[in-house]
DNA sequence: TACGTTCAGTGATGTCGATCACACAAGGGC
DNA sequence: GCCCTTGTGTGATCGACATCACTGAACGTA
């Protein structure tokens, strides 16, 4: 068998693939551990509740992303639930496969150590973006992380407007805010041209605009 | 030679050691990786600084600790700057070396893996607690952890006081506030009985009442 | 087509933190 | 002992977000 260059290859390689419909858990915060998941298709949110009750959104997992691997990792409970976002398809191998496998193949660990490297440092950028208190500062850093990751995913045309599918609330949750702080956050994005609502999407049509409002 | 089971011992054992004075760097942002390092005595600061000119402390690291594991992991650039908080002695253990020893030894990488996904679910939990805009709830839980980390060191008497050595300033930046907003949040607390400050440290006196107090 | 649900947009008001501005205490060096 | 630096404690003002309260638009479905 030949050795999977990435760890969501491995795990679709190996695992059993799971059909899901929006909003469908495939597990919740708290559960003990006993897979880790990949995305093939579709997108899975990650996600805990908080005491006030309000969401945290911590991750939209997007296809070719890994998720659930810390608990495999380390055995304690999940942190976080995950559910799907819109209909999804997702890859799922139990937590004692997944773990034989790095044992088998060292290659293996390093590739997720490097894999964790950049979850890593995502998230002290992100603890960086939340440091301002300013809505502004906080939803457009967070619309240029996904501008990033829209357009690593196949659609490279570089200047060509970036549409992003996600509800503002979503995207409320995400940088720790109201839907109301974040729709005037956003408003004041499409007074300056950089920036484009509509249903379920937000357009952004001049990045570099958005960087600089961003870098006040 | 025995396999070390942790990484600090391995960085330690193989490394060479430099002594250092309060403030003393160890690396800056955007430095090309050349390190690991693991503490052997007194703290290490990790601190990024941000655009506004505000440093956001992203961690202090205590003896048994590594850092600097990142950009040895994956080649990129310091995303944060170290510097001694106290006097310090600290162990260096060049990138190379530290990467051979992870591909001789598979055990190691799975040890690494391990103390990786603490980072990252400690990075997930600020997350939590940095989403709430109130300044007590951020210096409660940082304070909280904080009381956590000096038990686990040693001190591990319960329901003693626990002296934690930091200055408000440092506290106020790792939780992205003001020193004055900290100074205010620390005088609740102290009002309600639960904390006690003093020149340079804060002193928990009752950690059950300060988890309630947070808990709002 | 008509209705209901889900989202987006926006005003009014209260609250909390940032900012500016001091007063005071604790140590270190001379 | 006396400075001088470094930390801590607080008041006043201002601005930005949370909260509450609606309006209206988009989409699904009967």
């Amino acid at each position: 068998m030949s050795v999977p260059t990435t760890m969501a290859e491995l795990i679709v390689d190996r695992g059993r693939l799971i059909e899901l419909r929006a909003g469908d858990p495939l597990f919740f915060e708290g559960d003990r551990s006993d897979a880790v998941f990949a995305v093939v298709s579709g997108r899975v949110r990650i996600v805990v509740t908080l005491l006030s009750g309000a969401e945290l959104l911590l991750g939209l997992k997007l296809p070719g992303e890994v998720f659930g691997e810390l608990s495999a990792l380390d055995g304690r409970p999940r942190a976080a639930g995950a559910y799907a976002y819109d209909e999804a398809v997702v890859s799922r191998l139990p937590a004692g496969e997944f773990l034989d496998a790095l044992e088998d193949a060292p290659a293996l660990a390093l590739t997720l150590l490097r894999e964790l490297t950049v979850l890593l440092r995502r998230s002290n950028v992100r603890l960086q973006a939340r440091n301002s208190n300013r809505t502004t500062v906080r939803a457009g850093n967070l619309l240029l992380e996904l501008v990033d990751i829209v357009r690593r995913h196949g659609h490279i045309e570089t200047d060509a407007p970036v549409v992003i599918p996600i509800r503002q609330s979503d995207l409320a949750d995400w940088i720790g805010a109201t839907r109301e702080a974040t729709a005037r956050a956003l408003g004041e994005f499409r007074k300056q041209g950089c920036v484009q609502t509509g249903r379920g999407k937000i357009t952004v049509l001049d990045v570099d605009a958005l960087e600089t409002a961003v870098m006040i």
